[in-house]
DNA sequence: TATATTTGCATCGCGCACGATACAAACGTG
DNA sequence: CACGTTTGTATCGTGCGCGATGCAAATATA
């Protein structure tokens, strides 16, 4: 029995980790002259395609917890890209809606995803190789998002009748 | 002029974070049996492979700079993993041993990827779906990374003679 | 209706990541 | 040898991510 599967260079995980990050890298400069980070974008083009849900609803589709969420909302309400109000129907519940100047900020990126793609494309990757990295991608994240769920679900105690 | 491209299901970057943090989430349980981080697993694998490299070499390898991993590679210390030690030769590099603790670690780690490909193999994702990911995943990184090399290159100076 | 449970969000603590900055050791140049 | 520059590492501040915990509103159950 070898040890060759602990090598860094056999491991699917490793690869994933640092491509995240150097592609997050790669969005900084543009996202800088918007003056938001990466999470910051993700959150606004949730928003930009769906105005008005819930953090519950963008910690659904984001794949973020919302102890990550609530910090980074208020940290964006604080650069008045959006609003934050409770719910009339459910106090519970908090609104986020985009300000005006959240909503202009979507012109500001929408070169963006180009300029990445040109970015990547002027290289050795072919097009149609990212799309298949997508696929198998979100294939994977839906895997082990599934597989989470049902992890969260087995509770301690016995299920009660 | 349509805004597809700012919808989050087409871009490419958000799969591979989602997929990323998703899978470091997956190793945790893991993991946690053997009391480190993910991070720390990676710092981990690098010396089990080659111990006694510089602060500067592990950087490299794990492509994280080094004002991440002093701090990680303290709290290791702390742990009793490794050692951190002045070099003879240049008093400014430090070298990173592995403790007997930090060897013996290795052996419980062995069946953890072997566990993870397991758990991902279950499902409908093939084998061969996971070696091209990584290695279009690879060549994602290669050309990011080169990339970044260059930018950091291009100082504001010019090239003086 | 009273009580228990669930749900939605927030707070706290910790460990990354990383840009900016600092600093001493090593190196290069005159 | 004196100097300016480069190199290797560390420190600081900020923003995530996330497990654990807290809490009030909503819901379910008795």
């Amino acid at each position: 029995m070898n040890d060759t599967q602990l090598q860094l260079s056999n491991q699917i995980c490793f690869p994933l980790y640092s491509a995240s990050r150097l592609m997050t890298q790669a969005y900084k400069p543009h996202l800088d002259e918007l003056g938001i980070t990466y999470p910051q974008y993700l959150v606004l083009m949730v928003l930009w395609e769906n105005d008005g849900l819930t953090v519950n609803q963008i910690s659904g589709k984001l794949l973020l917890k919302t102890n990550t969420l609530s910090p980074l909302l208020k940290r964006m309400e604080h650069m008045k890209l959006l609003k934050r109000s409770r719910s009339k129907e459910d106090e519970r519940t908090v609104i986020i809606e985009l300000t005006t100047e959240g909503k202009q900020l979507k012109t500001k990126a929408l070169p963006i995803p180009e300029k990445l793609v040109a970015e990547l494309k002027s290289d050795k990757i072919e097009f149609e190789d990212l799309l298949a990295l997508k696929d198998t991608l979100c294939e994977l994240i839906s895997v082990l998002n599934t597989k989470k769920v049902v992890l969260e679900n087995q509770s301690v105690e016995p299920i009660k009748k």
